[in-house]
DNA sequence: TATTGTTATACTCTATAACTATA
DNA sequence: TATAGTTATAGAGTATAACAATA
């Protein structure tokens, strides 16, 4: 690791943070959070999930998942039905609304930050995709 | 923009949220949160500042601003101190202690992330240190 | 009257601990 | 007894609205 390398973590901790500030606030006109769509997403992804396969997913704690299903399931956008072999587990899928928010809504979604990847270079865009990249990789390598 | 890019705004929205969770539920140790360390990190960088000054650099709404200082304070890492001239205002001074913790105690904190990044390849890592150098922009750049 | 900062209050997101139902 | 999910409770972080002090 060179010099730059050794500030790395702390820049790109501050980083982080201060923009998922920006996001979560720039998008209070959205019909769901960041932390929801978030949720829908891995549904999108996977399919039908458990509550506590949803939790492993996203790395949070069940009680937590517990409550993004519950708004979610208030707004209409997933479903929870019983498993049908085991009582314990819950299944909880997309619903065509909460499929609607997923695929159709990409273009009035973070109006925001579109407006300013757009105002950046290509060689940027890339450059971020490329760490969206790493960043996923790295928070899929932790158990 | 070519496909990917279309992509982009959601894929990097949910990569920062994400990541944004995990590093602050990773430093539960530290002796401040992000969002205190964000604040401290501006009065190393610009020297003392009133309230109303931090929260504009920090985009956050001056009540946010005055219980994140609060809380500094509290710890003994940053001094208020009334401003010579207009009685309304306050200034706010990082202390010794505060100063320590920023410049002393680089190689403590982050420690989960630093062994994310050490992992990486030196290109990937080239690739997040552009990255936190192009978020930075964009940020700085909404007034 | 306008500005600066604080207090009061509330909402979101997350956690841990305790509980219920089922296996 | 062990597992899946929920409820109860708490704490951090953020916001808006109302207020006090000063300019």
């Amino acid at each position: 690791m060179n010099e730059n390398d050794d500030r790395l973590a702390g820049d790109l901790a501050l980083a982080v943070v201060r923009f998922a500030r920006h996001l979560r606030g720039r998008r209070k006109d959205s019909t769901v959070s960041l932390t929801q769509l978030s949720a829908l997403n891995a549904l999108a992804s996977d399919g039908p999930l458990t509550p506590g396969q949803l939790a492993a997913r996203e790395r949070v704690q069940p009680p937590s998942m517990t409550r993004v299903i519950a708004s979610l399931a208030d707004l209409g956008l997933v479903s929870r039905e019983p498993h049908p072999t085991d009582g314990r587990q819950v299944i909880v899928s997309l619903s065509d609304e909460g499929e609607h928010v997923i695929n159709g809504e990409a273009e009035a979604r973070e109006a925001w930050l579109r407006g300013r990847l757009d105002e950046l270079s290509s060689a940027d865009r890339d450059t971020l995709g490329g760490a969206v990249g790493i960043i996923n990789r790295i928070i899929a390598g932790q158990g």
